[in-house]
DNA sequence: ATATATGCTTGTATAATACAAATATATAAT
DNA sequence: ATTATATATTTGTATTATACAAGCATATAT
């Protein structure tokens, strides 16, 4: 039953997370951020390359219609550029501009601060175990 | 430097989660099951006992005209018993019900066979550590 | 050449949220 | 005691993220 204990507290401590996460987001977005899906859609862009609209929305989860509205913004604020497949005429590639790359930047900068900040106490064992074990656990998420 | 890639890792693999578990809960009410929400309400409220809005919504980081509605909704459901407190009648204090804790229970009895199952493969020790280690992380994220 | 499928956008509805105003009660100041 | 101020909650209103459905443009298959 210790399992279950273990179990349970794993449940408990991440739905907390979720919970407080999401109230810094919001909190932060009102003092000149990126919004958590705007973070993620400029992430995932910068580390993969450019990607089409339903690619992304599959990739988190979200309606195609959406993401195409948060394609919309981005590209309205210069972050990303949409230029149209030449082999496909439906399809619309979003590329991350340069703007998008400094502002990601910046925005990453200040959460890994934060997290930085709020492991400062732990060994470097205790980070890199940490981050292991959740990797495994979003592995595990896939299915 | 790789402390600084430990928690690069931490966050990504923490952004992501958020991701994916927002996606699952909004999936998951659609087949019938308490939101987000709902269940901190009702957890937070089995747990620690009667609370008043006020106190809730802190604890939450909501605005108390956001648990307000949800206090309201909840007793609407039965889920909740909303009395005034004898000392003040200007609160309002929220007691989960008999059947809150039943849904409660059920629901907790879902999230937690999702966690098991996803978590199958881990040793005791691990889970253990990880619990731990998230515990930690979040009473650091207190401040 | 026409019908069907696909990718995206736009229209509309819903839900969670914050902020502001209103209401009820409590406490403090004169 | 009466009046002013503070506090707890509710209710009105606006915003935002989201999904689903309809529409439009382009591709593919018959």
């Amino acid at each position: 039953m210790n399992n279950k204990n273990a179990v349970e507290r794993i449940e408990y401590e991440l739905t907390t997370f979720i919970r407080r996460a999401v109230y810094i987001d919001n909190s932060e977005n009102k003092i000149g951020n990126l919004e958590r899906a705007s973070y993620l859609i400029l992430r995932q862009l910068d580390e993969f390359g450019p990607a089409r609209v339903k690619e992304l929305a599959e990739s988190f989860k979200l309606d195609i219609s959406t993401l195409s509205r948060q394609a919309g913004a981005l590209g309205g604020k210069g972050l990303i550029e949409r230029s149209s497949d030449p082999s496909d005429g439906r399809v619309s590639l979003l590329t991350i501009t340069e703007l998008g790359r400094e502002k990601l930047k910046a925005d990453k900068k200040m959460r890994l601060a934060r997290y930085q900040n709020m492991l400062e106490t732990w060994t470097s064992d205790e980070k890199e175990l940490f981050g292991e074990l959740l990797e495994r656990m979003n592995k595990a998420f896939f299915d």
